[in-house]
DNA sequence: TCGCGAGGGAAACGAA
DNA sequence: GTTCGTTTCCCTCGCG
């Protein structure tokens, strides 16, 4: 009995210290049992813990996003989840409330999928290959997309191209719109843009399609530096975009320093 | 040389 | 007060 509590202690620590190797801030109560992974680098985790916020409705062909209701997520805690096989009911409860609670504002990714799916916009803004979620700015018109987020987020100032791409590089680091080598081009993660186009397709039935149809090897649920190679293998651009040097040159660099 | 697009550091800002 | 997700400004680089 002893030993067998030692075990599960052992592997329970080391499943602490696989996370944190993977975390920036990992925190760890030993009384109460929580755990709270903040700014992981794994995108597994961030992504899992990013998924409870959201409470989306439908809104006839436009995507139109709530953010407000997180609880009626509960159940869309992916079973591939980077905890294993865990009870969403068990899972969920331990989020700290702060990942808990619901986002309100509309992200920048999902205003500019909102827009490609705007016939109004198409002057601005289209799929350069919507089955892999690439898409593109007219250049002539890049700056009017632009202004429409900014005024859409009741910015002091006009938002321009320069300043929106800006936004957009912030995030290549969390992967979820990443820059491909072409002009004026960006490409969704494959995961993001499912649960987006789930979103804007249909009612809130279908979105446990976004758990349970995604294979963890595409997703961020993988969470090593192979699958994120596999995934930008697949890309459309693999030449043109070389993210495994971007991946050497952080991730990579990271994963040397701790096996150090 | 110039304009444009891109990359990124850093500080500021507003909402939650 | 803290965190998150930008926003804003600025500088640098590569390309045509």
């Amino acid at each position: 009995m002893g030993s067998q509590n030692n075990d599960i202690n052992q592997d329970f620590q080391d499943a602490i210290d696989v996370m944190q190797r993977h975390s920036e801030i990992f925190y760890y109560d030993t009384d109460s049992k929580y755990t709270e992974n903040i700014r992981s680098h794994d995108s597994a985790v961030q992504y899992s813990l990013s998924c409870y916020r959201y409470a989306p409705h439908s809104a006839g062909s436009s995507a139109s996003y709530d953010w407000g209701e997180a609880s009626s997520w509960s159940h869309l805690v992916p079973e591939a989840s980077p905890w294993g096989t865990a009870e969403p009911s068990v899972l969920y409860p331990i989020l700290p409330e702060r990942l808990r609670k619901g986002r309100k504002k509309l992200r920048l990714y999902e205003y500019l999928h909102e827009a490609l799916h705007d016939a109004s916009m198409v002057d601005s803004i289209q799929w350069t290959d919507h089955g892999t979620g690439t898409f593109h700015f007219i250049s002539k018109n890049k700056e009017k997309l632009a202004e429409c987020w900014g005024q859409r987020k009741g910015n002091r100032k006009a938002m321009t191209y320069q300043k929106m791409a800006r936004a957009l590089r912030n995030y290549s680091r969390t992967g979820e719109i990443v820059k491909v080598r072409r002009k004026l081009t960006y490409q969704f993660n494959p995961l993001i843009l499912q649960r987006l186009e789930t979103i804007t397709a249909s009612g809130p039935s279908s979105q446990e399609l976004i758990s349970h149809q995604i294979p963890p090897e595409q997703g961020y649920y993988c969470s090593s530096g192979s699958d994120w190679h596999n995934w930008y293998a697949q890309c459309p651009y693999p030449a043109e975009y070389d993210f495994t040097s971007s991946l050497t040159s952080t991730e990579g660099l990271k994963t040397h320093n701790t096996t150090q």
